[in-house]
DNA sequence: GCATGATCATGC
DNA sequence: GCATGATCATGC
């Protein structure tokens, strides 16, 4: 009945590789189990794999599930969406302890060690039967400075400072990152440490965040990587966003032709064409390259031409195009738009008018990472939720109002417009007006997606110089 | 000069 | 051919 060797690593993973390709209902076939097993169960998956396939039987004590060499099992959902398969969620890493956190070192940290070895087994959730569902890809991950330690140790004492100052009820998962403090147990209140602001705070446990347990997943699907900390030269993650910016910000207010003299960049006539001589400066080698701390930490990039008397962005920042009958199903916590904005490097090019064109009158302006604030969170949540309702309300029927256009005219829908809300708001964004979307009540719309408004940038920029 | 719906242009 | 970032262009 010997499986593998509990002893050895390599044994380990060369028996957990035979899953791959198989199904939750093979293994069991192959196990023989009497167990009684529930499909309703949400952790199916994880019991049937660990039960079943590795013998291991739950284990209420903290020890690793392979404990004799301190590797951890995590089974990862993925799901569809346009781009391909990605991670599905956050993956919980171990529950939180307010009291005993702040005697803990990082080295020492229950997380750490739940981190130190990790054996990934990722599936695809069949939602029609769950025991349909297969394993895809084994890979036993390792923590270290090169798969992302600096920026989870940093998260941890983040987190550990927090609760360390009596604000464990005020955690929040945006606190950070790539580890975050995510809630756990229903809304369970346990007490908390240096109980001077609150007795009690929200369960909690430490989570590996979607973006950092997915930029891994790409890496195994030979999605090539590059990492910043290397060309940056950083040795500490605390001051990860403090050496990008200052990297870029010592270039401010050179042209971007200069720019691309410094930096050794060709350009051509793209329109992406101050992208990538950016991308160049902040150290990616080439401007399609991936930078792993990018990606484990959500972050995106955006350019924003902006005019150089008073701020005034030239547009918008837009979003990719949304699918209405998807939005109005989303809820808020787990929303594209909110993964998408979680944590954003803005780029302000500065320039006098509208028509400038020429590199040579670009200038690099005032560079920042924005996360919203939770004031800002607030706005953009009610905002959203609004547009929500007002899609299911049937707004996105338009009107055709005549005008000097390819058609003829131009489509008018009920959606509230920009002026009418302070920090987002919906607006068309297809190739044309025959590139369309459905609202699901019958009614046919061009594309729409997010924008972030013109406004609330300018305040942004202006309060980030 | 702004607001907003329309559309371009590159890259995959 | 499509998605996406970027920008246009009308009319007030």
């Amino acid at each position: 009945m010997i499986k593998y060797d509990d002893n050895s690593e390599k044994s380990i993973v060369t028996y957990a590789k035979k899953l791959i390709g198989k199904s939750l209902q093979d293994i069991l076939d192959l196990s023989s189990t009497t167990r009684i097993i529930n499909l309703k169960n949400k952790g199916l998956a994880g019991l049937i794999i660990e039960k079943e396939w590795f013998g291991i039987e739950q284990n209420s004590s903290q020890l690793p599930d392979f404990d004799k060499v301190g590797i951890e099992l995590k089974i990862i959902p993925l799901k569809k969406i346009k781009k391909g398969i990605v991670v599905k969620e956050r993956t919980k890493i171990c529950s939180m302890n307010y009291i005993t956190l702040p005697d803990e070192s990082w080295e020492e940290s229950h997380a750490k060690e739940k981190l130190n070895k990790i054996l990934f087994v990722y599936y695809f959730p069949n939602s029609s039967d769950i025991l349909k569902s297969k394993i895809l890809k084994i890979d036993l991950w390792k923590l270290s400075k090169e798969s992302g330690e600096l920026v989870l140790k940093d998260n941890w004492n983040f987190i550990r400072n927090k609760v360390i100052a009596g604000y464990a009820h005020k955690l929040s998962g945006r606190d950070t990152d790539s580890l975050e403090a995510s809630p756990s147990g229903t809304k369970k209140q346990v007490p908390q440490f240096n109980t001077i602001y609150s007795n009690t705070a929200q369960k909690r446990a430490f989570s590996l965040k979607q973006p950092f347990t997915n930029q891994r997943w790409k890496e195994l699907n030979h999605v090539k990587y590059e990492s910043i900390i290397e060309t940056l030269d950083i040795t500490n993650f605390d001051s990860f966003e403090q050496a990008v910016l200052e990297k870029i910000n010592s270039l401010q207010g050179k042209s971007i032709f200069k720019l691309s003299e410094l930096f050794d960049v060709k350009i051509g006539q793209s329109k992406s064409r101050v992208a990538s001589v950016m991308k160049k400066i902040i150290g990616f080698k080439s401007v399609r390259s991936k930078i792993k701390e990018f990606e484990q930490l959500g972050i995106e990039i955006k350019m924003i031409n902006v005019r150089k008397k008073d701020y005034r962005p030239m547009e918008a920042i837009s979003f990719p195009a949304m699918k209405l009958q998807e939005f109005i199903m989303e809820e808020w916590e787990e929303s594209i738009f909110l993964s998408m904005i979680s944590k954003i490097l803005f780029i302000p090019i500065y320039k006098e008018h509208t028509d400038v064109k020429d590199l040579d009158e670009l200038y690099l302006g005032n560079v920042f990472f924005w996360t919203p604030s939770n004031n800002e969170i607030n706005i953009i949540r009610e905002e959203w939720l609004n547009y929500q309702q007002e899609v299911q309300d049937g707004k996105c029927k338009v009107t055709r109002i005549p005008w000097n256009t390819k058609k003829g005219y131009k489509e008018v829908s009920c959606l509230s417009k920009e002026s009418q809300t302070q920090i987002i708001h919906i607006r068309p964004h297809g190739r044309d007006s025959d590139d369309r979307d459905e609202d699901g009540l019958g009614n046919s719309i061009v594309k729409q997606s997010f924008w972030l408004n013109t406004k609330f940038m300018q305040q942004l920029i202006i309060k980030n110089l």
